[in-house]
DNA sequence: TGAAATTAGTTGCATAACTAACTATATGCC
DNA sequence: GGCATATAGTTAGTTATGCAACTAATTTCA
């Protein structure tokens, strides 16, 4: 096997392991620490909320990039959390829409803080010009594969 | 909130989510079309055993960056597989030795070959020096929050 | 208009993740 | 030697993921 082409291999634990573990692992322990009881991927939800509410499940499907299962089960957990509510959409009645609640948007501006510590302690001794790198190799393989 | 920090936050889901997913579920899709039956996740403690075989369980949570009651599960999954074997250590009782069996060994090229493959899809438009940024961004972030 | 195809969302089943609490063995140290 | 501490691994409980199969509502088009 060529040498160059086993280090391709290689790269899948990097680009699929520890940083992105590590990363998660970090900002939900400082979640718990501030009393925080939501899981990062709930937050994830919440995000995307927080830029524009109302959304259907589907949207949030395309926007957190999970699948439709996924959505339905992370959504049932915020609803237990009184965090979201679905509403049925008056235009199609197939369409939830999920929306925030007050006790959600109190959450946006202490996650989002913590979440920009977490990644200003994760990112020391990265350049912005890596952080592009990064990006961008992130997004060319997001399109190349879907 | 200043503006560069709040697209620090929003790297949060590049490094998170969508590549390392989208990668992952491709492989996982690869395998199966292949008839392996195997998931990622057993494939990557796999992956470290023929690189080095009879590890302990412990090694294996550090090599994989997994903890230790997922490796115990992966390695319950594989045993009932029977791709691996735990042998109790000669040396020292508290350690269980994983060691891969004679179908795992037969399993190491066409899955690497289909990880190659894979990263080789994902990575079209990557030029190396690329890869490189993405590989030390990763370490240095792992290094920053371990 | 009405049957076929598409889209939105849910449910069941298997695997995997994290935390906390646990057992068993080994090591350190007085 | 013997008690405290550390290390290796397991178990229980909750959450999350992927896939396949499902229901319900909407759109397409003959």
């Amino acid at each position: 096997m060529p040498n160059n082409q086993f280090k391709r291999g290689e790269l899948y634990s990097v680009i699929n392991g520890m940083a992105s573990t590590a990363v998660a692992r970090r900002l939900q322990k400082n979640f718990r620490q501030a009393g925080l009881e939501i899981t990062i991927e709930q937050w994830s939800v919440l995000y995307h909320l927080w830029k524009e509410d109302c959304l259907s499940q589907q949207e949030l499907c395309n926007r957190t990039f999970r699948d439709k299962p996924s959505i339905t089960r992370l959504i049932d957990n915020l609803e237990k959390q009184k965090l979201v509510k679905r509403t049925a959409s008056k235009e199609d009645r197939r369409i939830n829409l999920v929306c925030l609640t007050e006790a959600a948007k109190a959450l946006q501006d202490i996650t989002i803080d913590l979440a920009n510590q977490t990644m200003s302690e994760a990112l020391v001794g990265v350049n912005k010009d890596e952080i592009e790198t990064v990006k961008s190799v992130f997004q060319k393989v997001y399109d190349n594969l879907t």
